[in-house]
DNA sequence: AATGGTGGCAACCGCCGAACC
DNA sequence: TGGTTCGGCGGTTGCCACCAT
């Protein structure tokens, strides 16, 4: 027994937006705020899926969205939380201000996936690729399959769709009762304004703690019990220029953000080095340790 | 100039977990 | 407590512009 689609697709429009539907979209938005998706489309008189009103609004529309090409440190940043987070594209463009998570799909699968492959590391595992010239003629080869699927569906009225192999990669938990303070996709941080949308301030990077009881106005203040990270370009938060970290081949530059413990900051660091080695023997039980290290970053 | 191949990106799909009743 | 709804996420598709032949 399936779920009822999210609304009925009869006599809806799909496919690219107008510009009179941006506007409509826009003003409803600007008048009654996000929201009630599923019933947004009726009132403000579009005809769309409130699935593909919400996209649209938070992929394009939204006033706080950066256009333009994505910097060389963004660049870094990225691919830095990608060989810490994988494929959880929402928490690395929460770190981006002005950034969607479509957007850094779509970069790091045309251009950062390249541009680590053609530095001989392998996209997906950030390991070092064995044969860089062996690896390029396979994703060419992939590449090329994925034309030819292209074109089947394209010219052929034969349903060209595999089914595909699902993988089940856990997600962070949101906690809302505890925290006064979840990263969502929606409350991440604005670091360039020095602002942010929850009021957390300005980080910049990923910052994780397990128990944040900190004067929340202020990020940096001493009162932030336990540990957290800062991935890439950080502030000038101290001298952790030393803390290079390299993961699985790959260079991951951490700063470390530890207003008052450097102890459990360099627990931390063995902890996590630690898994990262025995993850590297492919056992399954530890690769749900590893990944459930790096959930406690997000949280 | 015509045609085919490729890359980039907006939009869609289906699944999942949280929230709600 | 269980069922349903909603919002959010990652994977995938399809369109279009550009490039090569």
């Amino acid at each position: 027994m399936g779920r009822a689609p999210c609304c009925s697709k009869v006599g809806l429009h799909r496919g690219p937006w107008t510009a009179r539907e941006d506007s409509v979209l826009t003003k409803y938005i600007q008048v009654h705020g996000e929201g009630n998706w599923r019933s947004l489309p009726k009132k403000a008189g579009l005809l769309r899926c409130g699935k593909s009103c919400r996209l649209r609004w938070m992929n394009y529309l939204r006033p706080d969205i950066k256009r333009g090409n994505i910097t060389p440190d963004e660049d870094d940043l990225i691919i830095k939380m990608h060989a810490l987070l994988g494929n959880r594209w929402s928490l690395i463009a929460g770190r981006l201000p002005g950034r969607t998570d479509n957007e850094i799909k779509n970069y790091w699968n045309t251009h950062l996936s390249k541009k680590l492959r053609s530095q001989g590391t392998d996209p997906e595992t950030h390991k070092k690729l064995s044969d860089p010239a062996a690896q390029e003629q396979k994703k060419k080869r992939k590449s090329s399959t994925k034309n030819q699927k292209k074109k089947k569906a394209k010219y052929s009225n034969v349903e060209v769709r595999t089914e595909k192999q699902k993988v089940h990669t856990p997600k962070p938990t949101r906690i809302k009762s505890l925290s006064s303070f979840s990263m969502s996709r929606t409350n991440s941080f604005d670091w360039t304004s020095g602002s942010s949308s929850n009021e957390l301030g300005d980080h910049r990077g990923l910052f994780g703690s397990t128990e944040v009881a900190a004067d929340i106005s202020n990020p940096w203040s001493t009162n932030f019990k336990e540990v957290g990270f800062l991935i890439g370009e950080g502030q000038d938060h101290g001298d952790h220029d030393d803390d290079h970290l390299v993961i699985n081949g790959s260079d991951l530059a951490c700063e470390a953000f530890v207003p008052m413990c450097e102890d459990n900051l360099e627990k931390l660091y063995e902890e996590y080095l630690q898994l990262l080695e025995i993850g590297n023997g492919n056992d399954h039980h530890d690769r749900v340790q590893l990944d459930s290290f790096a959930e406690s970053f997000l949280i």
